[in-house]
DNA sequence: TAATTTAATTGATAAAGTCAACTATATGAG
DNA sequence: CTCATATAGTTGACTTTATCAATTAAATTA
């Protein structure tokens, strides 16, 4: 009889497993050179007005130093571009080409759909509630690590 | 506003980051010279009983070559011996040692106490419900990867 | 303006993951 | 039984991801 927390612990572990492979999977379909980690900062990217690439490093818990190499090969492959920040000479803003758009939006669109499908037998409510005790134990899990 | 498959993703993301730097903080405390992952092969050796290398590599959803190195590594580190299967010559049982299980029930101890305080303000109900609708979606999701 | 932070980069290295080839044993069909 | 095929585990070669310290240049603040 397992103790339910350990349970959890293999949830996660599983279903981001899971959700990797899937990734995976997609982009072999698509031809695409890429990994889930490129997707998360595509994403992150995407999603973000003026991105930094220390603002990266951290919405992803990345290595600065790793964000500068992956960010380097993103833009080799043409798929990201640097703007100037007006306000700090120091860093950068990260943005989307047009190619790296098409691209994380292709990914994307495969992403939720197998989110979707994922939750298909799962209700609007159910998922809810699902997030919402999820965040909350993130929350704490955040605490624990000593984050601010 | 975030689509909610996406906020499902991200949690999911970021609760594995944030259990693996919690173990490893745990690790480092106790100075031992091992990380998250061999937590998770030490905890399925100890859980499974004549657990053997290929068992292993499925329920931890590694390349078994990988698996192979990393047993080598644990048994120069003492914490793993082999018995061999008694039904089949090509394979073998993989079990704790002592030494092994002492580590193991160290970094099990710690490990509970941080899934404790991550659900310390979720109700069993809350937990449970958590579990179910998790279970759910990583079947759907297993389902997807054409996992059989 | 000098001292201290901060953003980003670089170097060096280690850890983890991938993929194919190979050995030895098992198994199952004929 | 035996031969083809499958399976358990190992090895080699390699790529990707992660870590951590040191450095540069601009920003902040004392």
């Amino acid at each position: 009889m397992a103790i339910p927390e350990s349970e959890l612990q293999a949830l996660f572990m599983h279903t981001i497993t899971g959700l990797k492979i899937s990734m995976k999977n997609i982009m072999k379909d698509k031809a695409l050179s890429l990994s889930p980690l490129y997707f998360m900062l595509l994403k992150t990217i995407h999603d973000t007005e003026n991105c930094t690439a220390n603002y990266l490093a951290d919405a992803t818990e990345r290595d600065k130093g790793q964000i500068t190499r992956l960010v380097k090969e993103m833009m080799q492959q043409g798929l990201v571009q640097k703007q100037p920040n007006p306000h700090d000479k120091r860093s950068q803003f990260l943005q989307l080409t047009e190619s790296g758009l098409g691209c994380f939006e292709q990914l994307a669109i495969a992403d939720q759909a197998v989110l979707k499908e994922m939750r298909a037998n799962v209700s609007d409510d159910e998922l809810t509630t699902f997030l919402e005790i999820g965040n909350k134990m993130l929350q704490n899990l955040h605490k624990i690590n000593g984050k601010p």
